[in-house]
DNA sequence: AAGCTAACTGAAAACGTTTATCAATTAAAT
DNA sequence: ATTTAATTGATAAACGTTTTCAGTTAGCTT
């Protein structure tokens, strides 16, 4: 029933170890001046037994704990495990540890984290959110807890996000796609849970369910380089699908379908543009010599170099968020960062044919 | 200095509340029976106040914390994300919270990692390391932690290792290439530091600091394939390299430069495989015509599915690593486990055209 | 209704730390 | 040598739990 054998050295050790006093020593741990002679003695007996103070005595104490907590919906998938590395790198070197969570693309299982973390020793929580901006689950739970939201803009009022300019990523692929002469641009949005046709993406921008998804903000920029370009918004033109290669596969076969002539295709994740190329192939089309594709994300220093892309610094999101957290932890003002994105131009990128031109 | 604003509620806010004496409440929330009336009364109390005894106090008095320790190499690569989600699934099955740290590849983060952790209030620790094997750092920090091993053999006596068979993997992969008529197989071996020139890596399989890499099983399983066929061995076609993209295309130079004609290749990773690719391509070689390909690893539910693969089960072996942990934690006796794989025929796979058959 | 178990209960000590108090010591500055 | 300031240690009270132990209650049996 108790499993926990630390058998460890406790302060009391090491006050008697050492010949120092338990205050002395806790002064010592927390930074406050010290006779040298003292210091020598304390590190001396540090070294030979390993002695750490222990976090959990010094929690129950109000003193923080230095573990802070992340929900990404999938470490699995690159962007959020991109997020989770500048998360974990920052925290270690603040000398803080990362209880991380998966909720699998699960409201429930958010819930079931959230609830676990609530009774854990946290001092913050960086959470990005699956659930819809109307029912982020249990957020009560942490009504004491510092807490910042990433990837996500609009979730939470009073709660600073870190989240990048989607709509700016959408409008340079767009307008990227267009600089290479090509004018019949796809945009394939990518959803955790399929919420509507594609009627409804343009028609529902408002509605708070679908606005947090990053797809609408990039949807948005593509329209806004559609517009700036003359040309009109044509909806056949969008396929709504998630984020795995199946789905680039579903994609390319829904674009045949309605019989377009399209020569640039935008994804939102590297699976898909994967999917749509290899589906694209078997239906005889060259790429990028027939379709240019742009595609956002993960593709940070060791992903796939062949995609031209939407460069999101998710890293750095994760540092950043990380930053964001510590403010609010050490009691200060924290506000909402909206970091830059980049257009990185690969082999998928090439002037359409001028025969083929207008 | 104290950050940690709790202002929660604590067992003798409910014990005052609910009527029932703190010790009642202590029993009831470790399982013992309560009488019905007091079961009563405290249910109604936890449902309007949301309390949790905390982890911190419980764990101080010797209490499992239900938090597990995971390090490992890299959280963006697949190949480890996919065991992570594995481990924080089977955790959260049980109950438990996963405190994840990514070493980055590197041994001095490594370290400070395992210092932290030691610290802190875990229950046991899941280690990948990205050290050798003769000097994994700091275990001594861990005497006292239950400790299991994944992705990697024979690295710490006593310790339990989750693995899977790397050389049954190499060996289906090469087999398979075979049974298409491809008969100059390449092998393109992938360290985090690349230790050796090619020579190195038959002549040194029984170095322990390389044999812990999984790139010299399959090289062993790759050798037994080629025995059986009757093939001799040729170091020529075994380029040793890194895991990413870039070095997937380097490989290819290698190769090319080395006049070899190569009707085969396995790669370690997918990343590998794509740069690989990427480059044959470049210097006008078919993919699959020309050149077969086999990758190892991380091709999940949601990867790219055009390569043919080994599969690895990496969750699996997340989720085998937390059972096998939590044995341990419970003073059970815990083993080594050994987890198959599978070969996966995808299109990368083609029968070598029989004109060009020796 | 009394007696006898067995099941349950509450007060208090313990876990490893921090913090506050206060008298006592030390070091530095004059 | 004296004053002043900085550091020290013993003690005790917290923090939110678990555990021990003696005492109480409920459910049986007669």
């Amino acid at each position: 029933m108790a499993p926990n054998e630390k058998a460890q050295y406790s302060i009391k050790d090491i006050s008697r170890l050492s010949g120092v006093s338990i205050a002395t020593l806790s002064r010592y741990f927390n930074g406050q001046s010290i006779r040298p002679s003292n210091e020598r003695k304390i590190k001396k007996i540090l070294d030979e037994t390993g002695y750490r103070p222990s976090i959990a005595a010094r929690f129950i104490k109000g003193h923080a704990s230095g573990v802070i907590g992340l929900i990404v919906p999938d470490i699995t998938h690159p962007f959020f495990a991109l997020i989770a590395e500048g998360v974990m790198r920052e925290a270690r070197e603040n000398g803080q540890l990362v209880l991380c969570g998966s909720s699998e693309g699960s409201v429930e299982i958010e819930k079931q984290i959230i609830d676990r973390f609530s009774q854990s020793i946290l001092d913050g929580l960086i959470y990005i959110p699956v659930a819809k901006a109307e029912n982020i689950p249990a957020i009560e739970s942490f009504r004491n807890l510092p807490l910042v939201i990433t990837a996500r803009k609009d979730i939470i009022r009073g709660v600073p996000h870190i989240y990048h300019d989607g709509e700016e990523g959408g409008y340079l692929a767009t307008k990227h796609l267009l600089s290479l002469g090509r004018r019949n641009i796809a945009f394939i949005a990518s959803f955790w849970d399929s919420p509507c046709s594609n009627k409804d993406l343009l028609e529902n921008l408002d509605r708070p369910s679908i606005r947090s998804r990053s797809s609408v903000d990039r949807f948005l920029g593509y329209l806004r380089a559609l517009k700036e370009a003359g040309i009109p918004y044509n909806p056949d033109f969008v396929v709504v699908t998630g984020y795995g290669h199946n789905h680039g596969v579903e994609a390319a076969s829904i674009l045949k379908s309605r019989f377009l002539n399209c020569n640039g295709v935008i994804a939102m994740t590297q699976a898909v543009a994967n999917g749509f190329t290899a589906q694209a192939k078997r239906f005889g089309y060259r790429i990028p010599e027939d379709i240019s594709v742009v595609l956002f994300d993960a593709n940070e220093s060791k992903a796939d170099y062949t995609f031209t892309y939407i460069e999101l610094h998710l890293v750095t999101m994760g540092q950043e968020s990380v930053r964001t957290l510590n403010r609010l932890i050490e009691g200060k003002e924290a506000h909402d960062t909206r970091l830059d994105v980049e257009l990185r131009v690969k082999e998928t990128s090439m002037a359409l044919h001028p025969a083929d031109q207008p």
